[in-house]
DNA sequence: ACCTGAACACCGTTCAAGT
DNA sequence: ACCTGAACACCGTTCAAGT
């Protein structure tokens, strides 16, 4: 096994043997799971061609031999990450504002890991298989729960709509954290700063909303997402027929 | 009157008087002012500062001296939007569902007037006296329609986050009409692409989505902004106390 | 076919220097 | 106090040239 030894130098003439393929070639793959990485890091807005292309060692460029521009990486990203959203058992008729609401929550939570990813769906309409499995489900769901044909067409459309929306304006909320503080705290603070602003509104102009401060500043996120949900559910439970 | 002859040449050595002030003094007002013409006539990616700077014949810099950065800038300007809504009159405890309607849509109007200022208010909580005139009405209505303190206060949060991503959903779609063809006539056409798009798909993986095509794409935005209005507000009066 | 460096036409913000 | 030019550290995209 002595030819087997690393260390031996080896002769001026002779170049040292490939270094280890440090730069594996680039795929669409590769540059989104990269772009994803950064999202999930330091969110959307460092998210650039450039910071990619300096994440795979390479320059912006070479990127676009794989991706034609940054809206179809975005829509790339965002395709990846509809992949993360399970889909509920069969529908139930019984049951179907409860599995309707499941799913909701669960978009919500998936999108929610990945920081402001739903700037994306809310300026684009998502056409990928993962994202249409995601309202096929949705579709199915309502019919079986006699949600009407027409009521169910449009219901898809408002109630992603709310949910992006909703973990959108969450997900702005937290990165503005500055670096290095908790996000909890740092939200807690941003909310007390929101509270005393109303409080100290004139109440001859603004009586309703100095009196009702405590009802106006209740409730965490998720809380607030689910009271929307509900509106929006039980408002649509209007529209079944038998 | 000869001595008022501003035609007669002046001595060399005396200096024309001043040219027409072409440049006003710089003030806040102002470079809201041209800020917002600039997102009007171009959509809010347009808005930057360099570009507000040259519309006032100076540089980016000079800018500085009366708003602290570009957040700034674009509170103010939507602040300066939110003072189109018109307010309703005295609330009405038997028309509050019908009120609470008419003042959503007149925010829906105002706000597609210019294009997507709402990225602004979904990213911040407005706080300006004229946004805060119109949440203070909406509270106003919903008590009086005797809609409960804690459904009240996540309400108006909820509704608001409705129009505005509505509204900014909406205004982007239209702002990515290419210059020069008329808006309806891109929409149309885009919807038809997603419809083709849609009907494609393999109807064993996605059956509720190939059947429902026809309502799917039917309505335009003002039918689906209201179908949603309806969803939220139906599902709000129950939550309504005598 | 894929990759690259360099360039083009942009950003927001800061800062020292001017008036 | 207000304004300015120049600079800093960034953008997305294109293009001719390389392999």
């Amino acid at each position: 096994m002595r030819s087997d030894d690393g260390e031996f130098p080896l002769p001026p003439w002779r170049t040292p043997p490939k270094r280890k393929p440090v730069k594996p070639p680039l795929s669409q793959d590769l540059i989104v799971a990269t772009a994803l990485r950064i999202l999930d890091a330091e969110g959307l807005e460092a998210v650039s061609m450039r910071r990619v292309a300096q994440e795979l060692e390479t320059g912006p460029a070479s990127l676009y031999a794989h991706v034609s521009n940054k809206e179809e990486l975005l829509d790339l990203m965002f395709e990846e990450v509809a992949g993360e959203i399970t889909l509920p058992g069969e529908p139930d008729p019984e049951r179907w504002q409860e599995q309707l609401k499941e799913l909701c929550r669960d978009v919500w939570r998936v999108l929610l890991r990945h920081r402001d990813i739903t700037r994306v769906s809310l300026a684009n309409i998502p056409t990928g298989p993962n994202a249409l499995a995601v309202s096929e489900r949705m579709l199915a769901i309502m019919r079986a729960g006699g949600v009407s044909r027409q009521a169910a067409g449009w219901a898809i459309d408002r109630i992603f709509l709310y949910v992006n929306a909703d973990a959108y304006e969450l997900s702005l909320q937290f990165s503005k954290t500055p670096p290095g503080v908790e996000p909890e705290k740092h939200m807690a603070q941003f909310f007390g700063q929101i509270r005393s602003f109303f409080e100290s509104l004139p109440p001859d102009r603004f009586p309703y909303t100095v009196d009702m401060v405590p009802e106006l500043m209740n409730g965490d996120g998720e809380r607030r997402f689910e009271f929307g949900l509900e509106l929006l559910i039980a408002g649509l439970s209007a529209f079944t027929e038998p």
